[in-house]
DNA sequence: CGTTGACCTGGAGTCGCTCCAATAGGCTAG
DNA sequence: CTAGCCTATTGGAGCGACTCCAGGTCAACG
């Protein structure tokens, strides 16, 4: 798979896919004759994962983080397994802040939309 | 209300307030003797609502246009009205399409942190 | 055999802050 | 009375995370 349809699938951009391979985030993508990138199944997933998280706000320096460790050779070691668990909660405990401030903006958003209807409805 | 103690109630830093104020997104600040800027009640929930459409992704330019419209001397008129209705109904959709994908970050966030501490307490 | 099209690289530009250095006026302590 | 400290002021540099672009390579197509 090319890295244009490597963005399709992970709804990124091919300029953020090889942003993310110069910072270190990416596994080793394989390269085909003409040296372009060539991404498996597997590459996918982990482009659609990274995806959430940035998405929902992970700092770049905790994504790479956790790339380093899922990618190393002691991936599967005690420590770096509690290194990646803990980077998970830090973001799942952000997470909950982040739904509470959407949910205050929605509670506002809509008051000051019916507002705003209702006041141009009447005129 | 001096800048530190709107920074606080408005949960922002001094230099946001001022950024934001140079950007053009806040009415006229009052001035004291000194030149420090003196924060009114409604300052501060201006600057409340800003920080909550900013929080959730309202990009800056949308921000700004809100803000014109709402302080000029035209912000009751019809048009001005329907134009800030739409950027809040514009930002109201985004709310929605985030909520979908803090959903789904939580989903797989919940899931590989049972994972990872099953694992890691097998061990 | 020219041009089209998908990719490559390195580097500059953008957005939204965030930090900093230099400056100024008022308050208390010595 | 003046030295130090506190809270502000400004303009400008720096940063995180992309995003865009110029210039280049290679294979294929008409």
């Amino acid at each position: 798979m090319l890295i244009n349809d490597a963005a399709k699938a992970a709804n990124l951009t091919e300029d953020t896919i090889r942003f993310y391979e110069k910072s270190g985030m990416l596994p080793q993508i394989a390269r085909d004759g003409r040296g372009w990138r060539r991404f498996s199944p597997a590459d996918i997933d982990w482009l659609k994962t990274l995806g959430h998280l940035r998405a929902t706000g992970m700092p770049l320096a905790d994504v790479k983080a956790f790339a380093v460790s899922a990618h190393g050779m002691d991936a599967d070691t005690r420590p770096a397994q509690a290194l990646r668990l803990d980077i998970l909660r830090r973001h799942a405990a952000r997470l909950d802040d982040r739904r509470a401030e959407l949910d205050a903006c929605q509670t506002y958003l809509s008051r000051k939309i019916a507002v705003y209807s209702t006041e141009l409805e009447r005129a």
